[in-house]
DNA sequence: CCCGTTTCGTGCACCGTTCTACGTAAATCA
DNA sequence: TGATTTACGTAGAACGGTGCACGAAACGGG
């Protein structure tokens, strides 16, 4: 136990015997309560500046609010995960609250540790990004905290909201566009399941696909590729070397389509003239002179800040699911 | 589970009264103290499973530990700050311990205020990666809970520890490379400083540069960059394009070195043929085929093991500070 | 001038833990 | 057997806030 250190907190006492007033009266300042007067905010006002007094969230948690939002990341390797954060940071700021990040290893069990966390440590409300819980342990969830959930489609969700671009129409959307320039062997690359539920976003996303690829009169076809490690270079590989190679492909996820592209280059494939690729989340690296990837952009920012506004109405008193869908853009460019 | 949803929270009182014990005795199994028989702990494990009983940590914050560790990154988009992450989990993990993660948008301002924010909540440690602090701040915050540093050199801190990988050798070897390849016209690629200490990474690895160009009797010279926005791409560009473009460029991120090997493709530059690049951090993307960039790698996973390892010495009691260096190595690839 | 309203400030009972100090029963020793 | 140690369990005071219930002024209308 490290002690020793002889700089005591300023706490809420310290204030109150510093301004010569109540405990209870500072704590009406710090929460500009009702019945407080000028005069009396003025004496506190000054002698929490003077201190530099700093309310102990942990304290606040114990009857009142931490003014801190939870925000549950899947991983921070992410690249589409950035816009949605300063989407919500930019909510938060301005209405005073902090936010608490966590960092789940998509995968379940470590998540649902981490929305306990987060319960324990009280916060106001909580952001799941990406989240891969299920359905009904999300409703158990919801009844002990304010959720809103981004990046899994859960529309008959009644306890909490979810917030989500169109993935089936951000699929038909690079679909099509495939179909427009001409090719008829379209493939879809999803990621192979942990957990999956229809919920996901991969799966919404093969939906779009089949529906584009039906109408057309084509043939769906499906690849899967696993989220990590030796195997997952392997099948790269091998999907690439494959005699049946498919002319193009849908990439679920930048995440895969940017790996998949380097293989190929390093295989010799010319892009697009040998194999056409889209992918989807538009990150930042698909931009890049050397990449120059066409990707199905969700407006990161535009997620995020509608996921913080959802928590705060719901925080105040909002009981009624919300279920907010918003369009993808393609941002179409050298691949296809 | 025979969980039923109860509406009201399953507290410590409750798992004592279930088990017919004292709320002290609870107390005493969940923190494994001594003075508890086996019959006593049996029956009260029974009864914390069946309720599916959590400690709050806002309350456990109040008198004791919270078992949670704050970690501080400078934001989400930086690409190595994963394996630190993955590092410092590692060591957490096993010891029980949660961690709670702030972004800092690289602005002083905000660091602090998540640093305050860190403490309020109760953290027992922190890790601060790539904060831009300055040092006697650091000392401040540092007698209030115990700190480790990466990705700042500050040798001669007393109040808390730093970990980094040895910028100045990692910069060497980047410009003894490029040295050894035949290259004369070397130039060094910083960011503009927004606060720029001395212990940032950037500065740290110029001198090594530095040190390296003179003892080859080379001529430094120092480019910048800002680290964001329309200017930034601006520079790039005319950098690129300025009648006396340096033939190297050891840049002091891959952050910088792949937008400048972007913009460099897309004017029709070869690399290496016109100009050679080395970056720093050995980040994923760099590995790809078509970037292919040479860079430094500082072994992130390690040094966030090291960083986790000090912090809870130092919460154990530890009073002397720590600074420790690692050995940074060079993954040579087609960019010189 | 009296009495009902506001307005403002305070005392105090929480919130859910930890942890010290203490009581008691069992075990060990002389 | 009595004295002393050891092991186990409990009561209750913190911790740093919140917010209800209450009382004392100040106000204002009849």
């Amino acid at each position: 136990m490290a002690d020793g250190d002889t700089e005591t907190r300023v706490t809420i006492r310290t204030v109150a015997a510093d301004a010569g007033v109540s405990v209870a009266a500072v704590s009406k300042v710090m929460r500009n309560a009702y019945g407080v007067s000028d005069a009396l905010r003025l004496k506190v006002e000054a002698s929490i500046e003077r201190l530099g007094y700093r309310p102990s969230v942990a304290a606040r948690g114990m009857r009142g609010r931490t003014f801190t939002l939870g925000v549950l990341l899947v991983g921070i390797d992410n690249p589409f995960l950035p816009g949605i954060y300063q989407g919500i940071e930019s909510v938060t700021e301005s209405a005073g609250y902090k936010i608490m990040v966590g960092v789940g290893a998509a995968r379940a069990r470590t998540e649902v540790s981490l929305i306990e966390q987060m319960i324990d440590n009280r916060m106001d409300g909580l952001i799941l990004v990406a989240s891969q819980i299920a359905g009904e342990t999300l409703e158990h969830f919801a009844r002990q905290i304010p959720i809103v959930v981004v990046g899994h489609h859960e529309p008959a969700a009644q306890g909490y909201d979810t917030i989500n671009n169109d993935d089936q129409m951000g699929a038909r959307l690079a679909v099509q566009a495939l179909i427009d320039r001409g090719y008829q062997d379209i493939a879809y690359l999803t990621q192979t399941d942990q957990d999956d539920h229809l919920a996901d976003v991969a799966p919404q996303r093969e939906i779009g696909y089949r529906t584009a690829i039906l109408a057309a009169n084509l043939a769906p076809r499906i690849l899967a590729l696993p989220q990590h490690g030796a195997p997952r270079d392997h099948q790269i590989h091998q999907m690439l070397t494959a005699p049946d190679r498919p002319r193009a492909i849908f990439c679920w996820s930048d995440l895969d389509a940017i790996p998949l592209l380097s293989e190929a280059l390093r295989l010799g494939l010319r892009v697009p003239e040998d194999l056409a690729l889209i992918g989807y989340d538009n990150s930042p690296m698909a931009g890049l002179a050397m990449i120059n990837l066409t990707s199905v952009d969700q407006d990161g920012p535009r997620l995020g800040k509608l996921a913080a506004e959802a928590v705060f109405t719901r925080m105040n008193g909002r009981r009624v699911a919300e279920h907010i869908l918003i369009e993808p853009t393609l941002i179409p460019r050298g691949s296809f």
